[in-house]
DNA sequence: CTTAAACGGTACCAGATTGGTCCGGATTGA
DNA sequence: TCAATCCGGACCAATCTGGTACCGTTTAAG
């Protein structure tokens, strides 16, 4: 798998719809109606991802949400730690000893800090700029020719 | 989360401790004693890493599991692969519709595809010979990769 | 001052997935 | 033949995720 739960996966819907006009005043009910998604699961999201710093709430009537930076300064790592927790492949982050019963395990804890430090680069280095960006179409001329994984 | 397996953290145990005596034959009770999991583990660890041609089996008496390649040969994605499946972050992969039921959801999913080509890149490039390298101090000068375990 | 709209937090449940186990069958060297 | 070993399923319990509901707090409008 290695695969990001469906709630990131949503909130990156909702937050490109909101990109899309910068700035403005969201209700939980608008994007509800705009993405096509649960309300409860919007109201979920919406709450996951104040409490991550990445919208700004405005309580009371005629509140809502605004993106708390313009989508350029949002990246995916930061909208994964908001919705999963924090970004880390393995049970335990290196450091911590205990957790796992298998002492052999724990030795190599330390490796996986590497490969954790990769993914991490490659997940900060995408925008909500980015991801609101156009889908461009699929079949133009790859520039690539590398085997390119069905990924 | 973005977390992989526990069964994935398992395996890089396993292959490392093959590694370190790279060309060896290694039975699925002697791997089971020298690393303290589970046995009935290892034996599903193992056959899912020989189906993803990450190890060589030896079938009857006196069989057991090699290493398909030099460590150096072996990469994370790869393993990871072997255990957990196809890496892809998002549950349709680029180019599919319909999967999923919300329309506006799927006009976005080009965009995760960047993302999971950076992931993927980041994957390829630790090696199992990075894994079983010396658990190394982290503010310790990094040497360079490549070691002498490969051969 | 009352009311209503909107966010905030928590608890809860069902379904899916993972981790772990077991058993019988096939292969091969002694 | 016999025993050691891999191979391929089926199976079950525990965990986690996704989704829902409820109630409290805040605040603008009338």
């Amino acid at each position: 798998m290695l695969r990001l739960s469906k709630l990131t996966d949503y909130a990156v819907v909702v937050l490109t719809t909101m990109a899309r006009t910068d700035g403005a005043l969201h209700t939980a009910a608008s994007l509800t109606e705009r993405t096509g998604l649960p309300a409860p699961t919007v109201q979920k999201l919406l709450k996951l991802l104040a409490r991550g710093d990445i919208l700004a709430s405005h309580r009371g009537a005629t509140g809502g949400y605004t993106l708390a930076r313009p989508p350029c300064g949002i990246t995916v790592a930061q909208i994964i730690e908001a919705i999963d927790g924090p970004i880390a492949l393995t049970d335990c982050v290196d450091g911590q000893t205990g957790s796992c019963g298998v002492e052999s395990l724990c030795a190599r804890r330390g490796s996986w800090d590497k490969v954790n430090r990769a993914v991490r680069r490659a997940l900060d280095d995408v925008t909500l700029a980015d991801m609101a960006a156009p889908p461009l179409f699929f079949d133009a001329p790859a520039p690539e020719r590398g085997t390119a994984l069905a990924g």
